[in-house]
DNA sequence: TAGAATCGCCAC
DNA sequence: AAACGTGGCGATTCTA
């Protein structure tokens, strides 16, 4: 592609007629060059803006903030609409070094995820969307370059083109998602874009002396179980002379455990955590091999790497959030992940509110029961969760027909393992394995709760029935899935039909999700409080001390609001809880 | 020997 | 073989 027709600003007195073209334009595409990929320690150097006609590369070196006032304005309107590509990565860089809360953003990279319906061997970058949806191939190759020197000429004439194509290449996708009822689903994500990068570019905050404190606990205990587990399982092995050390297994090894295990007469198929379990009663070993294990994740998962991810200037964890990481949806996070730390005490509260902080611990109360109550319309349920009776409680009283007072623990037990295996499609092998009971029993507990929860019986009947006869699932928000399973495989029709089952719940909890940390950010706008951490299903803000409370009373009101958008039947129960570290009180 | 695949396990 | 859905990650094992 040729570089469009374009101007380079270097004073401010060139601003004024490009802003004049650009507020004159509906949409504008938008980009920026910078001199790493981090905002904290990068600088930002162009920023590329375009209408159809013809683009603006503004060089921010030449501008001290303050000189940009105009543009910021600008950038913040909902109008003219900002076509980017990963918006993400501009909006960070934008609040870092502008001060500006871009708003009105299409993200051509989340709408491309959108379009491609879960398929996950689509890729997403901008020259892969551009090929797709263009059939244009784009030279990346000026992207690497240094952008902190004397510009030269095909550095613009990237820079140009990478703003200019956002035009044309909105229109096509705008198209695919009108084609396929997506643009609901894309509001929402496009809502989301810039809480994300306030919450990137804010940080987590690890107390990193706690966290050694842990880690040394953890590798004590570590050492002394290791040395059990070599003793133990060392006797089964043959000597060549009673000096010899027994030889050393790796523990870590399955194949080895399994082999060292069978060499003292336990034999296993698997030696998988479900599997061993089982064996945990009765042989001592097991369940030393099995605390080993577990301080063995501890140690290298959450080990010394967690520390590692702290920033040098911010002193902070600023993971990197994927807004669509799965086909439901659902947000993930890596490097670090801040979604699977231990939910410990030790580990959690070594997350906490720095000096005259405090953090608000939000979570939806089971969203996704309510969701499935409120798509199955089930009776019982419905009036479950009206009576504010604890669930699990309340479904083992329907099921076995006893008063709630009377519900022991072990049957609530059981009842939760339902409700919560129920949405993933689990079957009596799935549930017998959960709750150590032989799959007959299994069967006739899975009996009983449909017979106690006839609607969701149907619902999720039907549910996996549409799934196979469309071969996709949708969300409330109109989210859509389409399976890639191979129809001719016994085993992935199965997972086909667990799949329809969880997925519009999933999904739908997603949606409300991401609704939530639009309104819950709106919300704080002009407080001292920023969203730090997203767990599925529950949001952790941190703020100042002395609004805490008023804080939490935002944070619960526009989760809850957000439920409210969704789920009409079924009441949305927020637990918003103040606290000086990762912990609900 | 580097990267892919697999296992096992953490979260929701 | 799989058996409960979505992920990320680390260690081991396999493979080209």
């Amino acid at each position: 592609m040729d570089a469009p027709d374009y101007q380079l600003i270097t004073k401010s007195d060139e601003l004024a007629p490009a802003l004049a073209a650009l507020w004159a334009s509906p949409v504008i595409g938008l980009d920026t060059e910078t001199t790493g990929l981090d905002a904290h320690s990068s600088r930002l150097r162009l920023l590329q803006l375009g209408t159809p006609e013809r683009s603006w590369i503004i060089d921010l070196f030449h501008f001290p903030a303050g000189a940009l006032g105009p543009v910021r304005e600008l950038l913040a309107a909902p109008h003219p609409v900002k076509v980017a590509h990963n918006a993400k990565f501009d909006a960070k860089f934008l609040l870092k070094h502008a001060g500006v809360r871009l708003g009105g953003i299409f993200d051509t990279y989340l709408a491309s995820l959108l379009a491609s319906a879960g398929n996950e061997s689509d890729r997403h970058s901008l020259e892969a969307v551009v090929q797709r949806y263009l059939g244009i191939q784009l030279d990346k190759s000026a992207q690497v370059s240094d952008w902190s020197g004397e510009l030269v000429g095909y550095q613009l004439d990237y820079a140009a083109r990478d703003a200019a194509i956002l035009l044309p290449l909105r229109e096509k996708i705008l198209e695919r998602l009108d084609e396929f009822d997506l643009m609901v689903a894309a509001g929402i994500e496009f809502e989301c874009v810039l809480p994300m990068a306030e919450m990137e570019l804010a940080g987590f905050y690890l107390d990193s002396g706690c966290w050694r404190a842990q880690l040394e606990r953890v590798r004590a205990a570590h050492r002394e179980a290791s040395d059990e587990l070599q003793s133990e399982l060392g006797r089964g092995a043959s000597q060549m002379s009673l000096f010899d050390a027994p030889p050393q297994i790796n523990l870590d090894s399955p194949q080895q455990v399994r082999d060292a295990l069978a060499r003292i007469g336990i034999e296993v198929e698997g030696t998988s955590e479900s599997k061993l379990h089982k064996l945990a009663r009765e042989h001592a070993v097991i369940k030393r091999l099995l605390e080993y294990r577990s301080l063995s994740k501890s140690l290298s998962t959450y080990g010394e790497s967690m520390l590692d991810f702290i920033h040098p200037v911010t002193g902070r964890l600023h993971a990197d959030f994927r807004q669509i990481g799965s086909p439901t949806g659902r947000i993930t996070c890596s490097q670090p992940s801040l979604q699977q730390v231990p939910h410990t005490v030790e580990y959690r509260s070594c997350f906490r509110a720095p000096e005259g902080r405090k953090l608000v611990v939000a979570d939806f109360s089971q969203i996704e029961m309510r969701i499935l109550a409120d798509f199955s319309r089930d009776r019982a349920l419905t009036e479950a969760f009206h009576s504010g009776a604890d669930l699990h409680r309340t479904t083992a009283s329907q099921m076995l027909g006893v008063a709630l007072e009377s519900v022991t623990p072990a049957q609530r037990e059981q009842a939760k393992s339902l409700n919560y295996g129920i949405v993933y499609g689990m079957g009596a092998e799935g549930l017998a394995n959960r709750i150590d009971s032989s799959v007959q029993e299994a069967e006739v507990l899975i009996e009983k709760y449909f017979a106690a929860y006839p609607g969701v019986d149907r619902w999720l009947r039907d549910a996996a029935e549409r799934a196979v006869k469309e071969g996709r699932s949708r969300t409330a928000s109109g989210r859509l899935w389409v399976y890639n399973f191979d129809v001719f495989d016994r085993a992935q029709m199965a997972q086909m039909r667990r799949v329809g089952k969880n997925a519009p719940i999933q999904g739908t909890a997603s949606d409300i999700f991401k609704r939530a940390m639009t309104l819950v950010d709106a919300g704080l706008k002009e407080k001292d409080a920023q969203i730090v951490n997203l767990i599925h299903d529950e949001i952790v803000v941190e703020c100042a001390e002395a609004i805490a409370e008023e804080v939490a009373g935002i944070v619960e009101g526009a989760m809850v609001a957000a439920g409210r958008e969704f789920l009409t039947r079924i009441p949305v129960i927020v637990e918003a809880v103040v606290s000086d570290a990762w912990l609900k009180k």
